[in-house]
RNA sequence: GCGGGCGUGGCGGAACGGCAGACGCGCUGGACUUAGGAUCCAGUGGGACCACACCCGUGGGGGUUCAAAUCCCCCCGCCCGCACCA
């Protein structure tokens, strides 16, 4: 094949794109004689256009994928869209005349097609879309399941609310009281909504993290937080005249002699009967009002000021019989513990600073060593360890032992036990919109509530609907959806018309890609158990909670149910760093966006791919630089002129001997050698793939140098040995203008397929090294050793240099540290 | 407030506790050219110097070590996550 003067990107990218289509060579199959790999990245949502932090994703996934595969793996790498969501109703809504499908297919086949001129080697046959009913069918399916183990319920509570996205939202998606979408402030609703009862996996799902060596810490410290587990006792104040109990949860049953009042959430449900013939209850209840009518933001957050109300109501202290007083509090959250806390302010901060402020007694319990505490002129809580003091029979305990003492006493007492509280709450599902999939269930006025039998599945959307964003879903207002019989009575029914937050599609996708078409089963057995689990997953930290504590909790459930091997999904985690230009993330808003399409366009999918993996490593956050694209785009015009020439003229035979080789072709024999090895390593063990190619860069620079040389001292088989391995070893990054150039030096079939090059170690080996003479830590002077000298022969030959004589001379020598290879420290007095 | 991360040339970034600044960008000079914003070659942390030797340098301050960008302690700055969790 003969290869044109000038680097054609564009020509030769649309070539072997399609070439590449038509041979069909990143299909992979379900079984092989090679062990399996399975690579993954994040699918995208569709929203219009690739983006730079897309491209980034996929050219890492990439370049582990095609390593892999040339490694000798079966590498499983496919693609597809997380299609279902609110952007594409958001369209419909905006625009009218366009249906969230036309819309989100659209989008589809436009990043499909981006994707593809990137060179990503997908296995395109399994490509899916969970707005696609062939797999919205599953999802509805894993509803039924869930709900069959009665992990799918539902229940009135106050949930979040997005006033912007109309709709209701789970508490993981609401960052610091607002919409993580949207930034909209949420709201608080009485609603009847579908959960999931994620937290009867709380403790396995914290338990587990522990598992996941191959994931980053922060991840795993951020999930660790998100569960928020605690343990301390859950102890009943009963309330004074009255049969009713308070029952708290403290971490810290040590203090409860220190109780001085105790504090209900507003929303608390006793409140009102402890009011009710009270003659503050009107202005009880004008606050009650008050918190509730705040936003998230506001009734959360730190700054806002601590304000408490009296009942007019007591509880008794079950522990010494204390008379104490019962508060209404902004600070305290009904969802967390039991909604009730007992006031310690001598042993918590808040406490502490909410008794201050409304002169609430102080009374110290614990007591550390050194001079006593006082209440009176305490300026902050004592949270410390120490001793009980005050506290009846418990006196004189350490607080640690304190802890399981009080708890053991109320056991027997019967009242109160020892618990454990998470942070976790149940995952809401229910969206009041109509992009999603529909909750597989119908209610029945006789029956009740009667899933959908599983053959009827899927529930389709109807596709002739209004777009309004009224806050009730649209499919509440399209009577053929909503009308349908009774699977049990057959009697006239109603469709449940909300529809499932599309965290539920992606999380068992990366099981359907295992068998994407199959139409009887979720997922085949033998596919499921060949891939499972993901060797590698690549995506955004922004997931960091979200997309993977759930795929956590599915994948646990899966395998409690028999239908996956694995107990965690994803074996590697890599979080990529975002795409900043100019300092900042890239945004519409700011004005900063680059565009891939035009990149590609402008210098091809090659180079924009170099560029990104050369450009920072891939967990850091990358600076985009038009002038570092530039540099690839050279580089690789630079192979191009280094290769191209040589088409046809690589006849070097077998690859050359490296005990024969002298001189220059011994040096660009160990060079290629080096740079196997640190490309190999860079990629294969550490990912770091910015300095792979910065070897790669170093290994043309050096062929350049070889090329002009006088022909007659060169080697043809050092030339043909450097020319492929460079090929080899761009490829993953490269694809294109590598597959080019290895056809065109005389190559048939795809450099992709072509298995990694190796390393020889006595090609790497260095007969003799330059070694660092030190004084004291400083260098002073720089000598070639033979490479295999022992540490006695290295000290023998540096202190008998005649210029290392000179720098000692009339200086006690204390001591000398040889470093073999590197370098020799000599200690002088 | 708590948790995590990061501070290295003009810039992006390299450096198993062992030669700081690989590689790339930018800049400077040269070659080739009608021309070069193409290409090739060379130089490029700061100071000092004809040049060499040399001195100073990884946010700041201490420490451990023969040896610290790297390990430990304190401080400063920036970024991210969580945020009244009882």
């Amino acid at each position: 094949m003969k290869l044109e003067e000038r680097y054609d990107f564009a020509k030769i990218e649309r070539k072997w794109q399609s070439r590449w289509a038509e041979e069909d060579i990143y299909r992979v199959p379900d079984e092989s004689g090679r062990p399996k790999y399975y690579c993954l990245e994040m699918f995208p949502y569709p929203s219009g256009k690739l983006h730079m932090g897309h491209v980034r994703n996929y050219s890492i996934g990439d370049v582990v994928a095609r390593y892999l595969t040339m490694n000798g793996y079966n590498v499983l790498h496919p693609m597809g869209w997380d299609a279902f969501g609110l952007p594409a109703e958001n369209a419909a809504i905006k625009h009218g005349n366009i249906h969230p499908a036309v819309w989100t297919y659209d989008n589809i086949n436009t990043m499909r097609s981006q994707l593809k001129q990137l060179g990503i080697s997908y296995d395109w046959s399994r490509e899916l879309a969970t707005c696609h009913p062939g797999y919205y069918r599953w999802t509805q399916w894993l509803f039924l399941q869930l709900y069959k183990h009665g992990l799918a319920y539902k229940k009135k509570a106050a949930v979040n609310w997005c006033p912007s996205c109309a709709t209701v939202l789970a508490n993981e998606q609401v960052k610091e009281g607002t919409c993580e979408r949207c930034k909209t402030g949420v709201e608080k609703r009485e609603l009847d909504q579908w959960f999931f009862r994620i937290t009867a996996y709380a403790d396995r799902l914290l338990e587990d993290l522990k598992l996941l060596r191959g994931w980053p810490e922060k991840v795993r410290i951020m999930q660790e937080n998100w569960i928020g587990r605690s343990e301390g006792a859950e102890i009943s104040f009963p309330v004074e005249g009255s049969d009713d109990a308070i029952t708290v949860f403290t971490t810290r049953p040590d203090t409860i002699f220190g109780v001085t009042y105790m504090v209900l959430a507003p929303e608390h449900p006793l409140v009102e009967k402890l009011i009710r013939d009270k003659s503050q209850a009107e202005e009880i209840r004008r606050f009650v009002r008050k918190v509730r009518n705040l936003s998230e933001i506001e009734r959360t957050s730190t700054e806002a000021e601590k304000i408490g109300h009296f009942t007019g109501a007591y509880c008794v202290n079950p522990l010494n019989g204390e008379r104490v007083p019962i508060l209404v509090a902004n600070y305290v959250l009904l969802e967390y513990g039991t909604g009730c806390v007992m006031g310690v302010p001598a042993h918590d901060q808040r406490d502490f600073e909410f008794a201050r402020k409304y002169g609430l007694p102080v009374r110290v319990v614990i007591q550390p060593g050194g001079p006593p505490l006082d209440p009176d002129t305490m300026t902050e809580a004592y949270t410390g360890e120490g001793v009980m003091v005050n506290s009846g029979k418990f006196n004189g305990l350490p607080n640690r032992e304190g802890i399981k003492a009080v708890t053991a006493y109320c056991e027997e007492r019967g009242i109160g036990k020892g618990v454990v509280n998470f942070r976790l709450r149940d995952w809401l599902i229910s969206r009041q919109r109509y992009w999603g999939a529909p909750i597989p269930m119908i209610y029945c006025d006789r029956c009740g509530i009667v899933p959908v039998p599983e053959e009827d599945l899927p529930v389709e959307l109807p596709m002739n609907v209004e777009f309004k964003p009224t806050g009730r879903s649209p499919l509440a207002e399209c009577p053929e959806f909503v009308n349908t019989a009774c699977p049990q009575c057959g009697g006239a029914a109603r469709r449940e018309t909300d529809t499932m937050d599309t965290f539920m599609c992606s999380s068992f996708y990366y099981f359907r890609y295992t068998s994407p078409r199959n139409e009887d089963r979720v997922w085949g057995e033998r596919e499921i158990n060949y891939w499972l689990p993901v060797d590698q997953y690549i995506g955004g930290v922004e997931h960091a909670i979200l997309h993977l504590l759930y795929s956590r909790f599915f994948t646990k459930f899966l395998y409690d149910i028999k239908l996956v091997p694995c107990e965690e999904p994803f074996t590697n985690l890599l979080t990529q760093g975002m795409v900043l230009k100019d300092g900042a993330k890239m945004s519409k808003s700011k004005g900063n966006v680059v565009s891939p399409e035009d990149i590609v366009a402008r210098y091809g999918a090659d180079t924009a791919r170099l560029f990104i993996l050369f450009a920072a490593p891939p967990e850091r956050d990358l600076e985009w630089s038009d002038q570092g694209v530039e540099g690839c785009s050279r580089f690789l015009n630079r192979v191009w002129r280094l290769v191209a020439p040589l088409a046809g003229k690589l006849d070097g035979g077998a690859p050359p001997e490296t005990g024969r080789l002298v001189g220059v072709n011994r040096e660009m024999h160990r060079l290629t050698h080096v740079t196997i090895k640190r490309v190999t390593e860079d990629v294969g063990n550490r990912f770091n793939f910015n300095t792979a190619v910065s070897a790669i860069m170093e290994l043309v620079n050096g062929l350049y140098q070889y090329r002009d040389v006088p022909e007659t001292d060169r080697d043809p088989a050092v030339l043909k040995e450097a020319v492929e391995s460079l090929l080899l070893l761009l490829a993953p990054f490269a694809p294109h203008i590598t597959e080019e150039l290895w056809h065109g030096t005389g190559h048939s079939g795809s450099i992709h397929l072509q298995p990694w090059p190796k390393y020889r170690p006595e090609a790497v080996a260095e007969d003799e090294v330059e070694i660092v003479v030190q004084v004291n830590g400083k260098i002073r002077d720089r000598i070639l050793v033979p490479a295999g000298i022992s540490p006695e022969g290295m000290k023998e030959l540096v202190i008998s240099r005649p210029g290392v004589q000179k720098m000692i001379e009339g200086r006690q020598v204390v001591k000398v540290i040889p470093v073999p290879g590197k370098l020799v420290n000599i200690v002088v007095k």
